[in-house]
DNA sequence: GTACCAGTGAGCACATTGCCCAGTCGGAGC
DNA sequence: GCTCCGACTGGGCAATGTGCTCACTGGTAC
């Protein structure tokens, strides 16, 4: 489970430069090609290393506006609100969560008019009891591993 | 910005098979390898396509626990919390928002334990007034973009 | 009609991949 | 101390995919 140093390195640069084959990457840290081969295919039967599917941008898509809703369920209704939220395609996310509500899910929509069509649908389903909407104005932070992945190599180099 | 029927089946295709390449999705979508490659180009150059970094998993790298944490931070400081937010490796994702609070965070930590130091560390900054957190138990639908996609696509050939 | 754009199918040199091997090194166990 | 084992190295191989170019076709806009 816990990843060394060398293998953080392999996916800090994986991360930076996705194009780099495993030929360039062995150049690059210095190492022979087999064991960086090894490593991702160690990484990758770990499951440290999902896949490498591509980052798709919603906005460049046409849905511009992002939006984080908070759901209430009526109890015992949890299984058929998660199959229905499952068939609404702005539904990028979903969690259940412990705290003032039940489910957090992240919704896009192709503008704010469209959003209350998205929350229309989403809320458009008996289980749910109230929606909370919150909508995304700025994202200072995009999803990112590479931090993560340091301080994970780091953790381990001291063990 | 708007894709069409071929661009969406490229997409999907790449998203679930990543590892293919131009070569053998052109076989599989029955259209030639240049066609292929000039809209792969173009989804790219568009910023429709951001990349293709590895997913890594923070559970598997021994970050199990994932929460999200809604903020509230005193006026004109904004700037001042981003900063400190990015700088702390357990925070994937930061937003601002509209709503009741200011910012919502992704955290991860390694324990329920854990996560009490992790939000030390989020709180413990001057701009920061109040902060309440819910943890993720369950995670039905993972991210994805594949619906997305296959919705925008249709959408377009309508048009 | 002409110009233009997107797609086709083919060809080319080149780099990379996946796979195999023999040899080295360091640590764990006896 | 000795041996076994796993990880890494550096090399070599055939097969495949890539990036690029070309001439040609069909549809569309002017």
């Amino acid at each position: 489970m816990a990843i060394d140093h060398l293998d953080g390195r392999i996916i800090v640069l994986l991360a930076r430069e996705p194009r780099i084959g495993v030929l360039e990457m062995s150049r690059r840290l210095g190492v022979a090609r087999g064991t960086v081969q090894a490593r991702l295919d160690r990484l990758q039967s770990n499951g440290v290393i999902r896949g490498f599917g591509p980052e798709v941008d919603p906005a460049a898509l046409g849905y511009p506006v992002t939006a984080f809703a908070t759901l209430q369920i009526r109890q015992g209704q949890g299984a058929d609100v998660r199959a229905h939220l499952a068939t609404v395609p702005e539904v990028l996310e979903l969690h259940t969560t412990t705290g003032t509500g039940d489910m957090l899910c992240r919704l896009v929509a192709r503008s704010n008019a469209d959003l209350q069509r998205v929350i229309d649908r989403v809320v458009g389903f008996d289980g749910i009891v109230r929606a909370s909407t919150a909508i995304v104005m700025e994202n200072p932070v995009p999803l990112r591993i590479i931090p993560l992945v340091e301080q994970a190599a780091e953790d381990r180099d001291r063990t």
